[in-house]
DNA sequence: AGTGTTTAAATAGCATGCAATGCGATTGCG
DNA sequence: CGCAATCGCATTGCATGCTATTTAAACACT
């Protein structure tokens, strides 16, 4: 372990993020939703009807990741995908009735587990942590973007 | 977006693991190595010989996920599994001298990913960096452990 | 010795993430 | 207008991670 001390920012970076996707999981669970699902769901809560492409670059995560996740939420009859009018090669992503319920409940669960990974640490280091993480991936971007 | 910032820690989190691993997995990728095979090599240049059940309990991954991991590292010819004449349920995992030869290269790879990604803070910045993410990961164990 | 428990690994099934490709629809430009 | 480039999405193939289950071996205790 002592050989992780030159690089274990990365390692200690990965380690939390199991750990809050996990925490996710469960409080996500009993609604019926999963980690991956949320970034979704809400962008979806805040403007319904978007297209495939916009909720790409809203979330940040790659287009046949997101495919994939709308064809598991469709399965789970969270969305549907209607055709589009002005451009035929998109879709227009809709939350069906059920998943337009959800939200506070799943919001709540959500800032929940939020509140319990910072709960051990003061509100002026949880906004430095965030500050400093910002900046982080800020860094990490620049030479990908 | 607004509605993010509620629970934005875990968003954030997730968002700079994932470009930090693609950061190393881009710096790994000469050495034929990727990010999730890093920690059993590190573990295993450390000390030689281990178990999965050793491995698994140093690392902080469950076991199934190491067992494939292993796997994978059997077929790109990084270990070897061997009988343990001690416990035959159990199998010792020795690196090949490839994997062997691989150490500082990929170590080398891996610091400058971390150095890079932390080049735009200040040493102290980072290390409150590390003792807040430390103890985000152990609040966040609590429960689950 | 014999049986029940624990332990080590393997396997199945699933969710997320990525890069690379393919394909039809749209756009932009000569 | 017509063709080339671009765009939106789907699909394939792979790596990592998890939980749950199975199998075999080792232990422990009567």
């Amino acid at each position: 372990m002592s050989d992780f001390a030159t690089f274990s920012a990365g390692y200690r970076v990965a380690q939390m993020a199991r750990l809050f996707e996990q925490a996710l999981a469960e409080a996500l669970r009993p609604h019926g939703l999963t980690p991956g699902q949320f970034p979704t769901l809400l962008a979806l809560w805040h403007r319904d009807g978007q297209t495939q492409a916009e909720l790409v670059r809203e979330i940040g995560i790659e287009q046949p990741t997101l495919a994939l996740t709308l064809s598991r939420m469709e399965r789970d009859g969270l969305i549907t995908r209607e055709p589009n009018p002005a451009d035929s090669r998109s879709r227009i992503i809709h939350l069906t009735r059920h998943a337009r319920s959800l939200k506070e409940d799943a919001i709540a669960a959500a800032a929940s587990v939020n509140a319990r990974a910072l709960a051990e640490i003061e509100d002026e280091e949880a906004e430095l942590f965030m500050d400093l993480s910002a900046r982080i991936v800020s860094t990490l971007r620049e030479r990908t973007d």
